[in-house]
DNA sequence: CAGCATCCCGGCAGATACTG
DNA sequence: CAGTATCTGCCGGGATGCTG
């Protein structure tokens, strides 16, 4: 453990501020070996609308994780990609991720236990 | 990385699901030494009110990471502890910590650099 | 002390329609 | 195709007061 502390207002709040939408981590990790543009997002990612797709990206960007490229062209072209900094959350991501391969099980599993 | 695909419908959905919450994560840390009551929670926390933590306390239990035990006394006591389950939760937490540690202040900066 | 009931607020997300 | 504007609903969170 490397941290001795976790409080209201400890800074390790932060990284899960920054993973607690529904589309952030998705995103991240959609964007993981290169740029992509919003049409090939909503594709593969599947169930994110255009507008939640912006406005998350957005989000992202805000937080200095993605980068936002446009294109002056007809058709537009858009393309997002993970800055340095967004990066290094791919590996964090994917503890959680192989996590939940090994006891989403388990949770959901208590949630059924719970329900009757 | 462990995980091959995360689209919108993928288990890895799940972990974060559960530490979306403000206050999820910081529970599941503020319990990784033993049994705590509520009063010693709000104490070593700060800034969370009884019925939130109340709140966090019984979605966490409703997930199976959290046992509650209550006791028969005067005034009442009641104490929560975390599952087996629930500790296993603990390893990948401090993951972010540890990229928050690391990298909060580039967060940070791109927050405010955006701002103005 | 633990917990519930109530009311309120803000942000995320979804659906839809429209602009460049 | 990318993005915006608007409206709606929902849930988490906070404040307050009351009960056992």
């Amino acid at each position: 453990m490397t941290t001795d502390a976790y409080l209201a207002d400890c800074r390790a709040r932060l990284a899960f501020d920054l993973l607690s939408n529904t589309w952030n981590a998705v995103l991240i990790w959609a964007l993981r070996e290169g740029p992509r543009r919003p049409g090939e997002l909503r594709e593969t990612i599947g169930g994110i609308s255009p507008k939640v797709l912006t406005q998350t990206l957005r989000r992202l960007e805000f937080n200095g994780l993605v980068k936002r490229h446009a294109y002056a062209e007809v058709p537009p072209r858009v393309e997002y990609e993970l800055t340095t900094l967004g990066r290094t959350l791919l590996t964090p991501i994917d503890t959680f991720g192989a996590w939940a391969f090994e006891h989403g099980d388990e949770v959901m599993a208590a949630q059924e236990r719970h329900d009757g």
